[in-house]
RNA sequence: GGCCCCGUAGCUCAGUUGGAUAGAGCAACAGCCUUCUAAGCUGUGGGUCACACGUUCGAGUCGUGUCGGGGUCACCA
């Protein structure tokens, strides 16, 4: 953010920086100038200031009490008067208690930040920002079942991660690895071809995720019968596991794939397009997007060359049977296969090859997986292998984990059909979004296709929004019991305050008046509301920053909140139309359009949008 | 068993590099629509921040230990 030059009377240096930035270098510029001391900005804390006291930011003085010898009281005294004297313009006053320096912003500074931003739908995003080139990999799917809850989670954190780096100045590429081949594949096609019938999903009238889905169950369904069969034949439970005939039919059905036979293919190919054909339905839907798709039957191949060359290199070792190996004991974890004995590949090896390809195809600096914390492991031994391999980037990958999606009745298993489908609880979102909408009736006139579109963006706002509201890694637990809330803390809420603002500019702009009138406001005297409306404004700067350094969507989610709480409180308190003075009343359209502005940009972070009315 | 993560109000979650009397929403209760949309606003009740010790001016936050929950330690992906 930037402040009007002329206007603050800081050093050059100062001027493009956030209130907090600003507050530390006057700060410690100061202490300079009074104590001949040195301070940087970790050696004090800038915070808001409790709203039981007076005061916009408080700096707290603890930490400079024992360089500079003196009671906290003085020192707080000695500097607040100082910064009040010679940056008149960004203090307009201050009290100290106990420990705690207590700042007033001038009014000028507040309105001075409307007038300049008010208007800007970009304000707060970084655009002279670091410039990092970032991959952010996420969804990754398995095209043997349907996305689930799950699945939405990583898709709308993984998006959003993406949209928020950008926002914080970086480029970023949003890719997908999917995951098309392997025995998990080979399962639902086993199944498929034992009991379908030659289904299909027009024949069935089904998105074919689900109808694949369908058989992937199924499988697990037979093999469990014919193992418990062969329990009770007298083989062990380890002997019927492997001996079901479905099984065996499913290991040799992987094997025909690796060697390209026509007929495997053929069924794998057409299972695999209505896959992708429901999965594009869905991401199309919830809003989900991918610069580059990866398909593992494409990858599965990749670092095998990587392997050999570390085993030339004494890096990897191999053991007696010819299966390649690395040594991770002194990391304290343990040997990790590389390649089989026969030279097949394992699926570190694949990642190994790929983390690799992404960095040279496209010139990373920075790669995140998004990818459920149950890899952690996985993903810890990836990093330390491409380390020993000697590979630069090593350090550039990251683990962005998230928790699982737990239901109150227990966890979700595909296997056992136990899931919440991800295309039903968008559905029941969105109906949900209906009910209310009719109950409340505020939208009589809408068409058929505006009603429809509401709908959507008020059910998956409030998914999104409950989804992401949670801080990543930290696992979650929803009741199918219990539909997501539309009050409170909740989408539809800061989708609510936007459309009253709209509501608010489509009245004035009713009565006659140009809401972008050019003139400069200089008020001085702000009410409470007001200004804590114009400081929770200017720190959505923050937000970004934050929000993209612990790459948590959740960071976003609060702040978008409380500013929509807070604007709600100056709606119910003081009237824009009808404000006390001409001069209140721009002042207040110019708070409301900026906030409006604040509101989409940010929900916007969160792949969610706004509605002019609702 | 080893390693990793988590434990904050009845429930779901915030709580910034340690800072002032730990905050929201839901649920409960009491108010507020003749005034820009009540999907809202205002208020009340609700806490041994799992437990113990330690570090210090100060600990929900840092350290050690204990208890409880989860994950992982595949020639699965």
């Amino acid at each position: 953010m930037r402040f009007q030059e002329g206007r603050l009377n800081l050093q050059p240096d100062l001027i493009d920086m956030t209130f907090i930035q600003n507050i530390q270098s006057a700060a410690i510029k100061s202490l300079k100038e009074i104590f001949d001391e040195d301070f940087t900005e970790k050696d004090f804390q800038v915070n808001e200031t409790k709203p039981e006291f007076t005061g916009d930011y408080t700096i707290v003085l603890f930490a400079l009490v024992k360089t500079l010898k003196l009671s906290p009281e003085k020192l707080g005294a000695t500097l607040g008067e100082y910064l009040v004297k010679n940056y008149s313009d960004f203090f307009s006053g201050f009290n100290v208690i106990k420990g705690f320096l207590n700042l007033e912003i001038a009014g000028k500074q507040l309105t001075g930040l409307l007038n300049e931003h008010y208007a800007s739908e970009a304000f707060a995003k970084n655009t002279s920002g670091p410039h990092k080139k970032i991959m952010v990999e996420y969804s990754s799917p398995n095209t043997n079942k349907p996305l689930h809850l799950g699945h939405l989670r990583n898709n709308f954190i993984g998006w959003s991660v993406a949209e928020i780096l950008k926002a914080d100045g970086n480029e970023v590429i949003k890719s997908s690895i999917v995951n098309d081949r392997g025995i998990h594949i080979c399962k639902s096609m086993i199944a498929w071809e034992m009991f379908a019938n030659g289904a299909t999903p027009e024949s069935t009238d089904q998105k074919g995720d689900h109808l694949v889905g369908e058989y992937y169950v199924q499988f697990n369904n037979e093999y469990k019968r014919e193992v418990e069969g062969l329990i009770n034949d007298g083989l062990s439970k380890e002997e019927a596991e492997k001996e079901a005939p479905i099984m065996l039919k499913t290991q040799q059905m992987l094997l025909d794939w690796e060697q390209s036979k026509p007929e495997v293919i053929d069924l794998w190919k057409k299972m695999n397009s209505w896959v992708y054909k429901g999965f594009d339905e869905t991401y199309k839907r919830i809003g989900c997007d991918f610069d580059h798709t990866y398909y593992e039957s494409n990858t599965y191949l990749l670092g095998k060359d990587i392997v050999q060359e570390g085993l030339e290199k004494n890096i990897l070792f191999k053991k007696d049977d010819g299966s390649i190996w690395i040594d991770l004991s002194e990391e304290k974890l343990g040997e990790k296969l590389l390649l089989r004995a026969d030279g097949t590949s394992v699926y570190m090896t694949q990642d190994i090859g790929l983390a690799k390809q992404k960095f040279e195809e496209y010139h990373l600096d920075k790669s995140i997986y998004v990818i459920g914390d149950e890899q952690l492991h996985h993903m810890k031994v990836l990093k330390e292998i491409l380390k020993k391999l000697g590979f630069p980037f090593a350090d550039e990958l990251f683990h962005l984990s998230y928790g699982m999606v737990e239901l109150t009745t227990g966890k979700m298993k595909s296997r056992e059909g136990t899931v919440v489908d991800a295309d039903d609880i968008v559905n029941e979102m969105i109906e949900t979004a209906a009910k209310h909408t009719e109950e409340l009736g505020k939208v009589k006139d809408f068409t058929e296709d505006e009603l429809k579109e509401l709908y959507e963006i008020l059910g998956l706002g409030a998914m999104k929004f409950y989804l992401l509201r949670v801080d990543p890694k930290k696992r979650m637990i929803f009741n199918p019991e219990e539909s997501i809330d539309f009050h409170g803390f909740t989408g539809p809420f800061v989708q609510y305050t936007y459309a009253r603002i709209q509501s608010i500019l489509r009245k004035i702009k009713a009565e006659g008046n140009d809401i972008n009138a050019a003139e400069t406001l200089d008020s001085n005297e702000l009410l409470p509301l007001e200004r804590e409306l114009i400081i929770s404004l200017e720190k959505y700067n923050n937000a970004i920053q934050d929000a993209a350094k612990e790459m948590t969507p959740a960071i976003i989610a609060n702040y978008v909140y409380h500013l929509a709480k807070l604007f709600n409180s100056f709606y119910s308190e003081h009237s824009v139309a009808n404000a006390e003075s001409q001069e209140k009343k721009q002042l207040r359209v110019r708070l409301s359009i900026m906030t409006a502005n604040v509101i989409k940009s940010a929900l916007q972070l969160l792949g969610i949008k706004v509605p002019d009315r609702m």
